[in-house]
RNA sequence: AGGCGCGUAGCUCAGUGGGAGAGCGCUACCUUGACGCGGUAGAGGUCAGGGGUUCAAUACCCCUCGCGCCUACCA
């Protein structure tokens, strides 16, 4: 075995051959309880980011552990169609071409999506595979395939004949540049720097103006009302009265209104119902005219007058210019606002009247409400809940159409002749009024649609699959909050309107992957670090244990380079622990009919083991992956290595007379096999590695070793205090060799004043010499004068001194300390004559304290004692 | 505007109603027969500030300051 760990030269074969014996496969015929996740599926366009790294290391580490814990576990794969990404990537393509998708026409442009789907669209796959993921392959879907086509038709047409979902006139985010309508949740909201223009519309019927104020006046030429508050002093006496638009020389009327808001602006409002949304809902109230004024290209159109075919924003300037010659402007202002704009293309986005499909939500989401308050989901972290209510309680109707080619074509039709709607599973044929020929609606479903319905789709849905009685509702959903309201409250509504029960019981909200500054990784930003390249550099297990230690619930993942360095040093560790592990138990021979070793430091570390395998079970049964990670990261390097393992080397190298080597080589080989297995699930591809290396392994794969009982019941508190004894008294004696400055390989005497423990530290006298560098070691009755000190509890270790300026150290030493004990002894000694203290505070806590103040007060007089011994010397 | 979260060692972060922790960095020493991607020891904190509850607060409640995020139809 090399020096330094080789990820590359093993991570490649392993994954082949858990592809090969078919370890990733389950059954739904099996008699195990069964364990099931679904993937937040990724776009087919996608490449794997630090976000999905992290998701997917989750979700793998979950689906190992309960794999090796005996479950039926599925993870099932699969990807999305991404409507809108996918359409743009393609349509680029074609543009390098000098094609459109137009020049191809509906069919031809499918037809090229499906090829570069099966061209690229697999590789996001094979990074999943080299992240180490251990999904079930066989049952990898797309939201787009054939099963999950008919289970959108068949959510589609149910929902309609449920009166759920409706057409109709409303005002939707329009991207101009993708050409599509998008739902409220595809816009995203910035902050800018915007202007509150003051335009004079001029009374019709007398002298003088109405101020309006408004952040947009190119829609000024949409105007069909101005509108102010009733009750307004200033201006109630102009409502029913008329004001000309200006540029457009059009008569509209004042309407009062009780929306408007006396205080902001100039108390006047212009009013365009085709254009914004309160201006609709006003507009309906008063049954006004919409007009239309910029086009779905956002370019002004027809209606614009003049300004036909300018950019909308140009139109701005070129407005203000017209109204300032017209003495029509009164002035602008400064004015912060938010600015919607489109989530895939970030053009700013514009609201428009338009018919669209719509999901009727309120009735949909009640029950999902209801679902996740009596924790029928249980979201974790908790503090997710309040954000789901919060949004569910004020949910609006879901836009669902979009103006693309690729995706779900919504299955409905419509009579050339007549007019008639139909609403189907499948494609009718003519018009059952009237005989004439159909036409299918052009438009397609919201991605988000279909990946509503993924828990339940993916399983067979709508056939009675075995699969979905096996596996639905699934256990747990691993996800960012990012997609909370697009994907996760949606799944419960159409899991529960459609399955009767949830799609998962819970839902675990993992953290945002930052980089070391807290900095959302973006690539216009520059600050990403691509996990393809980390796997490279640092292997593949070091950069799933990193991320699992830095997955701290309900915190930002901060990610740099030093921290997977960390990771990698970890793996490396064991590497060589492995190195030594499989030497020392070559040297020794078979060890498998060794007798139960009495051996305290291997008592120990079984009981450590066996309590670490409990709490790390436990850490991943409750998402504290981070808790989990830790807990191995002490355990394996400051237990198992620092300290095992340097005990049991004279063991095995054969320097311990009457010691039973292969008692020692067993427990050592059982904790070494155990170790591999808990760190299985965290990195996947060195302890297969290990495994396969080890002489006594159980099962085929590490991926399928049974994985190790924790039992606190087992644990050996009386081995545990034992060898706490032994550390005490080693950290001892270095911590004086440290601060006395002997070198690490000079060896010191020392004696030891011991009552109690005399018998423990003489049994285990050798290794307490081995491991603190001891070259002579006795007991004493009596304490020396000329010599260090250092307390481990009763016992106390004397290291002789020579140098006088030694004992002016060591005198310094005992200062400083004496200080520390001194404000702590004052500390606990109020606490203790406080009568309400006494008499409140617990037993236990009385008892503790008590118990602590006494060891200080020994601890200072012995301190006092060698300090009064030293002192003497000086002839002070 | 509302909501949520966060301010703990130089940096990044765990943590808990009763003796302040880790990793990295830093200092000193060390080719001890697995590992220098290593070992041993060490320095470093008024747990943002103020008030309250409590026998006891870094932790629970309120306020202030600073930072981040999400939701929102005030033009």
């Amino acid at each position: 075995m090399d020096k330094v760990y080789d990820p590359h030269t093993v991570e490649r074969k392993w994954y082949s051959f858990w592809n090969e014996k078919n370890l990733f496969r389950a059954d739904s015929q099996s008699g195990n309880p069964p364990f099931c996740i679904v993937i937040p599926p990724p776009n087919v366009t996608g490449v794997l980011h630090m976000g999905h790294a992290l998701n997917n290391t989750l979700q793998d580490i979950s689906t190992r552990f309960k794999r090796m814990a005996g479950f039926n576990a599925l993870w099932l794969p699969g990807t999305d169609h991404a409507g809108i990404a996918t359409q743009n990537v393609v349509e680029r393509e074609l543009q390098k071409e000098a094609l459109t998708p137009e020049m191809l026409g509906r069919d031809g442009f499918t037809e090229r999506v499906w090829e570069w789907k099966e061209r690229s669209g697999g590789l996001i796959i094979e990074q999943l595979k080299r992240l180490g993921c251990s999904c079930d392959w066989s049952r990898e879907r797309f939201t787009m395939d054939k099963g999950l086509s008919r289970a959108v038709r068949e959510v589609f047409v149910k929902l309609y004949e449920e009166g759920l979902i409706y057409r109709g006139d409303y005002i939707i985010n329009w991207c101009p540049r993708c050409k599509t309508a998008l739902s409220d949740l595809e816009v995203e909201h910035e902050d800018t720097k915007g202007h509150l223009y003051h335009i004079r519309y001029p009374l019709a019927d007398e002298q003088g103006y109405l101020i309006v104020a408004t952040t947009r006046p190119e829609t000024l030429l949409g105007d069909t009302a101005v509108a102010v508050n009733p009750g307004d002093e200033r201006y109630g006496r102009f409502v029913g009265k008329h004001v000309i638009l200006p540029i457009v020389d059009k008569k509209i009327p004042v309407i009062g209104d009780s929306y408007v808001d006396t205080s902001f602006g100039t108390g006047v409002l212009k009013v365009t119902p085709a254009h914004d949304l309160n201006d609709f809902e006003i507009g309906k109230r008063h049954k006004l005219d919409v007009v239309k004024v910029i086009d779905d290209d956002g370019r002004m159109n027809e209606r614009a007058l003049h300004y036909e075919g300018m950019d909308r924003f140009e139109c701005r300037t070129k407005i203000i210019e017209e109204l300032q010659a017209k003495g029509l402007f009164e002035r602008i202002e400064d004015y912060p606002m938010g600015v919607g704009r489109c989530y895939r293309c970030k053009t700013v986005v514009e609201p428009s009247l338009s018919l669209q499909w719509f999901v009727s939500m309120k009735r949909l989401a009640e029950p999902a409400i209801e679902a996740v308050r009596e924790h029928r989901v249980r979201i974790v972290p908790e503090m997710w809940e309040k954000v789901y209510f919060e949004w569910m309680e004020n949910i609006k109707d879901w836009c669902i159409s979009r103006q693309i080619w690729w995706g779900h074509r919504i299955p409905v039709w419509y009579c050339d002749h007549c007019g008639k709607m139909y609403v189907s599973r499948e494609e009718p044929k003519t018009c059952q009024e009237c005989g004439g020929s159909l036409r299918q609606e052009t438009d397609v479903l919201d991605t988000w649609f279909s990946s509503g319905l993924w828990p339940f789709s993916t399983l067979g849905w709508p056939d009675k699959t075995d699969d979905l009685d096996a596996f639905y509702p699934t256990s747990v959903l691993i996800t960012g909050f990012d997609i909370l309201f697009f994907w996760v409250a949606r799944m419960i509504m159409m899991g529960l309107h459609f399955m009767n029960d949830v799609p998962f019981r819970d839902v675990y909200i993992h953290a945002l992957v930052r980089d070391a500054e807290g900095k959302k990784m973006s690539k216009s930003k520059g600050n990403v670090i691509d996990p393809l390249l980390v796997m490279d550099q640092y292997g593949t297990d070091a950069f799933r244990f990193t991320l699992a230690m830095l997955a701290a619930q309900g915190r930002d993942v901060l990610l740099s380079e030093e921290r997977i360095e960390g990771g990698r040093n970890f793996v490396n560790k064991i590497w060589n622990a492995s190195r030594l592990t499989f030497a020392l138990l070559e040297n020794i021979g078979p060890v498998e009919g060794a007798e139960q070793s009495s051996f305290l430091p291997d008592k120990w570390i079984r009981s450590r083991c066996r309590k670490v395998a409990r709490e790390v079970a436990d850490a991943i049964d409750t998402y504290r992956y981070s808790d989990a990670a830790h807990q191995l990261y002490n355990f394996i390097w400051h237990e198992f290595c620092d300290w095992y393992l340097e005990l049991i080397k004279p063991v095995l190298y054969g320097k311990v007379s009457g010691a039973d080597r292969a008692a020692t080589g067993r427990v050592l080989q059982e904790t070494f096999r155990d170790i591999v297995t808990l760190l299985h699930p965290f990195m996947p591809f060195v302890t297969e590695e290990l495994y396969q290396r080890m002489s006594d392994k159980k099962s085929a794969s590490v991926m399928i070793a049974p994985f190790p009982e924790g039992n606190d019941s087992e644990a050996d508190e009386r081995s545990e205090g034992e060898m706490d004894v032994i550390f005490g008294v080693i950290d001892a004696i270095r911590n004086i060799r440290g601060e006395m400055a002997v070198a690490p390989n000079q060896r010191v005497d020392v004696l030891i004043r011991a009552e109690r423990e005399r018998a423990l530290i003489e049994e285990y006298a050798y290794f307490i010499k081995e491991l603190a560098k001891i070259e002579k070691m006795a007991f004493t009755e009596t304490k020396p004068e000329r010599s260090a000190i250092g307390i481990y509890k009763d016992v106390e270790i004397f290291v002789p001194i020579t140098d006088t300026e030694v004992i002016h150290r060591e005198l310094a030493r005992i200062e400083k300390e004496l200080t520390k004990i001194q404000g702590e002894v004052t500390r606990i000694g109020k606490k203790l004559q406080n009568r309400d203290f006494r008499e409140k505070a617990p037993e236990e806590v009385i008892r503790k304290e008590e118990a602590a103040h006494g060891e200080l007060l020994s601890r200072q007089e012995k301190l006092i004692g060698n300090r009064t011994r030293l002192e003497g010397i000086l002839g002070r």
